[in-house]
DNA sequence: TTTGACTCCGTACCAAGGTACAGGTCTTAT
DNA sequence: ATAAGACCTGTACCTTGGTACGGAGTCAAA
């Protein structure tokens, strides 16, 4: 005899928690995770506990993966995905969480930028030899411009 | 009557912790943690237990400050630091950990640039207006490349 | 039916780089 | 002399994105 939450499966395709695992390249604790953090919808449950996972489950999953390859954190990603659930969501408002995400994407390219800047006038006033007593790097690490030029802010 | 400790300094200006942190711009803590971590020199004790920072111990957190501007880890300026206190370093290590980080920086801002090209794609790919429904970013995102482009790997 | 693989749960732990107590002692200025 | 303020300690907590553990219960195939 099933139990109504057993019923309403019969005739979907269903995964345990493992299946989902290796479908959607994650690790069973952080399906266990997302759920916990609502980052996928809570599943039902079997008279035994187990979790009742669908192609629904593991589509949030693979969402969640691409967009943080995109650089979403997953509380971004959260937000996302309320938005895609509301109803009354707009284009708009998904496109200004991407603008969002491609200004803060930009700016840490530009402060990599100035950094590896620095990097290369570093390692260019450095013949590497002789001691490390003379070595500019050091020397402009340790903000003495005798040896090293002042670094930028 | 002075200990030892406090003859030590009798001629040199020293620093109470507080005075270190603000001169330093780091906070209180930050020093504990930072001795913890072997980052700075141990600093010699009062009788009563209080630090006894002098001018080197602000001169070693400024160094490491200038060097996580550069994007160094603390772990890596540790290294620095040894290469640094070690009589036998020779100026070419030194170059050898800057050009590491290079390579670092480098890769960063180019998984970076790729993210910000994906981002381009996608937010030029939205008209902004319509419901989400018809969303390529969303569509993108959920690996619906009727609406989307794929996301590249 | 038994055995091995799977799942459940709560909790702890990891990296990194700190911050925040609490409860007690010390210093310093008035 | 006294009170404010700084200092001491250990420990816990924070963020982000998970991973690991252990004991107990469940499922499926032979």
């Amino acid at each position: 005899m099933k139990q109504d939450m057993e019923e309403k499966y019969e005739n979907v395709l269903t995964f345990k928690v493992g299946e989902v695992a290796s479908k959607a390249g994650v690790n069973k604790e952080t399906l266990r995770y997302y759920e916990k953090r609502k980052l996928i919808a809570k599943p039902d449950r079997r008279r035994s506990g187990y979790r009742i996972f669908t192609q629904h489950h593991i589509d949030q999953v693979k969402f969640i993966k691409r967009a943080q390859e995109l650089g979403f954190t997953l509380s971004e990603i959260k937000e996302l995905l309320e938005l895609r659930t509301d109803e009354n969501t707009t284009c708009s408002e998904v496109k200004n969480e991407a603008e969002e995400k491609y200004r803060d994407v930009v700016e840490k390219i530009e402060d990599l930028q100035r950094i590896k800047a620095t990097l290369i006038e570093l390692i260019d006033s450095c013949s590497g030899s002789g001691p490390k007593g003379e070595c500019p790097i050091l020397g402009a690490l340790e903000g003495d411009n005798k040896t090293g030029r002042e670094l930028k802010k």
